[in-house]
DNA sequence: GCTGAAACAAGTAGTGT
DNA sequence: ACACTACTTGTTTCAGC
């Protein structure tokens, strides 16, 4: 587990709203030199912390308006690898886990509209190998989405 | 509906990956100007294709080793609105939609154990009036997670 | 572990085609 | 709609505390 003080955490807490946003007034706001910001960023990306800055694309924008959540049976537990190796070929599905209860896996699909969504299911999902059957949480809205809090994050003494 | 070309959807497939990528390194590439890349990137958020850029943290890496996905059912539908803003004063859930289904909402939760789960369902969530209940899916391993493919962005010529 | 200065690279804005 | 230039600003490295 990782240490972070006062600084990494008023960083961190910086760059993952504004990944663009000048190292140097960073540095300025904390009242630190820049070099160190630098510094701590490369330890938090050496570390893992961080990986890597992405510019966030909203997907209703260039057309995909039907977002679902979608659960999967399968036949028999040892199909999951080779259905996961199957699901990752189809480029609408954009997240995919293991999960308890249920279902086997849980994934999420991004589809230009609810005909395109049954496609995807119909021709795609369910013909893989192993595929025992789907139940669809199509998102009608979503009310938010947000990142992690980071007040719990530090451990040391915060100034 | 916005119109894209080729240049659009290469500057987006670039600054997608890594938001920090210098315009001017973009230019270089796709042999532009930089200040076109600049005028294409400030359209692209007029439009609300892009909104912001941000560092990705690793949750894991901070402390929370549980994800799950969490269904919930209301006592009556009239509930939704009200469960909604209880919900969101919940730190631990990270994303909140209404579906369709045998859910009435469907929530992303990151907590550090399964024993923080338990106890944000059992002392928080449970405790909103007008929930009835909630099923778990706990991730044991996501396999992957990546962004929307946007091979069929492009509407104009491919020059 | 941190700062400060200096060399370098990138972002920005105005002008012209 | 795009490029070019001049100007401003940010990034990065390294010697020194």
């Amino acid at each position: 587990m990782n240490h972070f003080d006062y600084i990494d955490q008023q960083i961190l807490l910086q760059i993952r709203e504004d990944a663009r946003k000048p190292f140097s007034q960073i540095a300025e706001e904390l009242k630190i030199s820049n070099s160190l910001v630098h510094q701590r960023i490369r330890k938090l990306k050496e570390n893992g912390v961080i990986n890597k800055a992405e510019f966030v694309i909203d997907e209703k924008q260039i057309g995909y308006k039907t977002k679902s959540y979608v659960g999967i049976r399968l036949k028999e537990a040892r199909y999951a690898k080779s259905v996961v190796n199957d699901l990752a070929k189809i480029p609408e599905i954009l997240e995919c886990n293991y999960v308890s209860g249920n279902y086997a896996l849980f994934i999420l699909i991004f589809a230009y509209d609810n005909h395109h969504l049954r496609n995807i299911l119909y021709e795609q999902v369910h013909q893989i190998d192993g595929v025992a059957g789907t139940d669809s949480f199509i998102c009608f809205d979503t009310n938010f989405k947000r990142q992690i809090t980071l007040e719990s994050l530090v451990k040391g003494k915060q100034i």
